[in-house]
DNA sequence: TTTAGCACTCTTTTGCGGCGAGTGCTAAAA
DNA sequence: TTTTAGCACTCGCCGCAAAAGAGTGCTAAA
């Protein structure tokens, strides 16, 4: 049992699933034959397709229908089959004059993001707000707002701004403040979060912090705000798109999808995977390992300012996703978007 | 015909209400004899249920079938049949507790009222975020990024804060924009947005502002800075409930709700209906006056600050909720949020 | 004024036969 | 040896009709 495909089967492989894909329904031999260019009878390629279930790409729910793909399918097809073509550059202008109404705000364009993701798709979009220890420090600055309340905010390089209410236990003037800011801000510029954090950790311990009253509430001070809080945060636009699929017109199963979007957590365990690699990702089915999504898969994409990998963001349907179609849009934004945090903020 | 029912109509009316809302089945003669305390016959029963349908009370989907409450029976029901219980002290406690580990931080008080809402009612919570206008101008604060670029950050009264990214045409010093912030923190502090604005308004039209560059940049920069961007932005949680619903089992109909509810600009104006009212308020069916909505109902509640309103939140569902339960779980949380949001930040 | 009885209506359920789509197998054709 | 045509078989889906069930309105009696 030869685990690679011959060419024929592949073609086969491929003309059913592409034949499911557009129509939600199983796959007979017949239907087969008359569409594409496959110039075989009937009977030949149900000789394939008994061959190609026995393998494990194709399961039938029972005798008398057609061949659905099954996850190894569908993966297959991904891995070997699929050729992505580029995206038009019609419709790249399309995707791009979305963005051209909003300003310089990080969480409008993102927001943006997830919305043309859905849209485009016609699936649900998803976008991870950066994490904050993945960004670089820009700025920071302490608004004293009452004796004993000081607001934090904190702009990332890539213009991502961050605030925090910090409660302190004694006053602070506001020219302490003004040198806490002056000193964090000269000598963490640059820095990613992580060798902030680092670094106050490490000069925190240190003698001269011990003795310098007003270094010790910086670093305090800086700790509190750096507070990853937002972290894990998730935006998600066109869940009314999965009320469309055919394959969720069941209730039950329906809600149990749309609880798991609302939890969050798990989506964000989703995307995080696509943090590390580089272009496309696909997740299909069970490969989610979460119960609840065995029947969608996700295509993700990691989105970057200046410096290294801020974000993933991508499309969550059901498996049967027009795959050719969505993974250029999605490489697309996550692209468009890495070049508009880059720019936006010099 | 009497416009005013006899007490043992409204008692019927009473019963064929709540059965309906408890069993979403078309309530018949039988069935309400068994049930209640009513010590009619059936056949009485039926008379009374007559009535009230050629009164506009009641509804029945087909001959063979029960009735169901009009919009005129559910509007009928809130305004002189409800009786609405207090929470119990144990519920309080429960409600309560979710917002114990929630600091300091608005947003995330407000997802997590959105939150209780929606899960001690079991329908869809909704909290609509402050109103920029609605709220008492406590500090602004300019942080230069670059030589184009400044980072306003805006806090309010009640603890919102809002950051906006101004470009500005003409470099200017750290010193003219502390100089700036004074002046403004100076003049504004304490006045409500609405005048803040017109202020800003009426002093860059006199003469001094004229002559005066650094006033001039300085009205020029706050009012980019007090842009309501984020007005009209609602925190929407467990829209999931909505698929519990037998009355919106059909696909079609979900489907138009939940779209309804991602385009969130219908769900504002509903919202804002209530920013001028007392206490809770009910809107039932074609009030929305919004045909994707008419088979819904929402309970809302304003919620205010140290000085009044900031916004409303409530809970929407289908016209069948329970509402003797809803409404004090919505008006506890109003109440809840105002008293935070007055002790949180000195 | 209330209630019992009854005929009537209309939906829902159930059972059943037939249609259609698709399969697997076998034997013939290429 | 590979491909194809033919054929019997399986099984879901559709439509129909009959039966069941729930509830009503009306009338006449209590």
């Amino acid at each position: 049992m030869a685990d690679t495909l011959t060419d024929r089967s592949q073609k086969i492989l491929e003309a059913i699933i592409e034949e499911y894909i557009a129509t939600a329904q199983p796959v007979g031999s017949k239907a087969l034959t008359r569409n594409q260019g496959i110039k075989l009878s009937p009977a030949s390629v149900r000789n394939v397709m008994a061959e190609l279930e026995e393998l494990g790409y194709l399961a039938s729910p029972h005798t008398s229908a057609g061949r659905i793909p099954t996850e190894k399918g569908y993966r297959f097809y991904v891995d070997t089959l699929l050729h992505i073509s580029d995206l038009d550059s019609e419709q790249k202008d399309q995707i791009e004059i979305q963005y051209q109404h909003h300003g310089l705000h990080m969480a409008d364009m993102l927001r943006e993001a997830s919305r043309t993701l859905s849209s485009f798709s016609h699936y649900t979009g998803l976008v991870m707000v950066p994490r904050l220890k993945a960004t670089i420090f820009r700025h920071i600055e302490f608004i004293k707002l009452s004796p004993r309340l000081v607001l934090a905010v904190f702009v990332t390089q890539s213009g991502l701004v961050q605030n925090k209410l910090v409660e302190i236990d004694e006053d602070l003037t506001p020219r302490d403040l003004e040198q806490i800011t002056n000193y964090l801000n000269q000598t963490m510029t640059g820095l990613s979060i992580q060798e902030v954090r680092a670094r106050v950790v490490t000069e925190m311990a240190q003698e001269k912090a011990l003795y310098d009253h007003l270094l010790r509430r910086a670093f305090a001070l800086s700790s509190a705000a750096l507070i990853d809080e937002t972290s894990g945060d998730i935006i998600i636009e066109g869940t009314s798109h999965f009320l469309e699929q055919p394959e969720f017109s069941d209730l039950k199963c329906m809600k149990r999808i749309v609880q798991t979007f609302e939890q969050k957590s798990i989506l964000v365990d989703l995307l995080d995977r696509g943090l590390e690699s580089e272009g496309v990702q696909v997740i299909i089915g069970s490969e989610t390992e979460c119960s609840e999504l065995s029947d969608c898969s996700l295509i993700t994409a990691a989105y970057s300012g200046k410096r290294g990998t801020l974000g993933t963001l991508g499309v969550i349907g059901p498996n049967r996703m027009p795959y050719s179609t969505i993974i250029p849009i999605v490489d697309y934004t996550a692209n468009l978007i890495s070049r508009l945090l880059d720019t936006d903020n010099d």
